[in-house]
DNA sequence: CGTTACGTTTACGTTAACGTCAGCTTTGCT
DNA sequence: AGCAAAGCTGACGTTAACGTAAACGTAACG
């Protein structure tokens, strides 16, 4: 079975991206489809990345810090030399995540109480509406 | 004590822009600094508003979904019929936010346990170092 | 064996979010 | 009065992240 990979419009489908995002990732190094022929086949490694780059944008993260943390989810024994370094990058990107985590809780509160008061507005309003029916 | 305001420069300075970010601002309608002659005069409001536009920005939001946000925290009476509508919104953007936030954890955990493994491979190497030594 | 479908490369176009520069006012200082 | 600093308004430049179109290859299908 070596449905391990897909062609394009797979990958399309399955992420919801164009094949020219996809064509473009591999331009800029962020995945790296084999070749069968002239067409791409992507294996299960892209499919990792991808979901990682999907998210890492998301995030608001842009294409190239991607590219770098990317690393850390395939560091290997031929990286020893790099390991250390990686790691410590790791962590700094851990921390800003942390620290986001704690700006969206805290943008998620605020936005719960703004619409408290907008329900309370609401609920005069119908209060209103109901005296003078 | 009219010190509610702030000009240009103290802007920047506190928020860590330039000055071609807050007009550019202004000219995409997120912030509505008042005249004094030519001169922008930022108010306390205008502070408020970039403070949730920098954030939505680290959040990867665009400036026109921002724009449309900014409108959120500034529901007044004066928008009866709107306010319904904007409290939809308001909604829907609070789960998205959650989403965010659930994504987030996912993938904070998913670092770490990349950072474990890592972790690892360097305790093994320190180990080999050792038996060299 | 033609043509339809899918894929490729190359290259120019587009949008968002500013940067940068030129030239004009206004203000504060001397 | 003179002049530098701060601010203003265009207007063009730039970068990231793709979109879009042209021109070509090739594999399967009727």
């Amino acid at each position: 079975m070596k449905l391990e990979t897909m062609n394009i419009r797979e990958m399309c489908a399955e992420f919801d991206v164009t094949p020219r995002t996809l064509r473009f990732y591999e331009a800029k190094e962020l995945l790296f489809p084999v070749r069968e022929g002239q067409r791409r086949l992507f294996t299960k490694r892209d499919r990792a990345r991808l979901k990682l780059i999907l998210r890492g944008k998301r995030f608001g993260f842009s294409l190239e810090e991607i590219r770098q943390l990317l690393d850390l989810y395939h560091m290997d024994d031929s990286q020893h030399t790099q390991l250390s370094k990686t790691y410590e990058f790791a962590k700094r990107h851990l921390d800003t995540m942390e620290a986001q985590k704690a700006e969206l809780e805290e943008a998620i509160t605020e936005l719960k109480e703004q619409m408290a008061w907008g329900a309370d507005r609401l609920n005069e309003l119908a209060k209103d509406t109901d005296a003078v029916a």
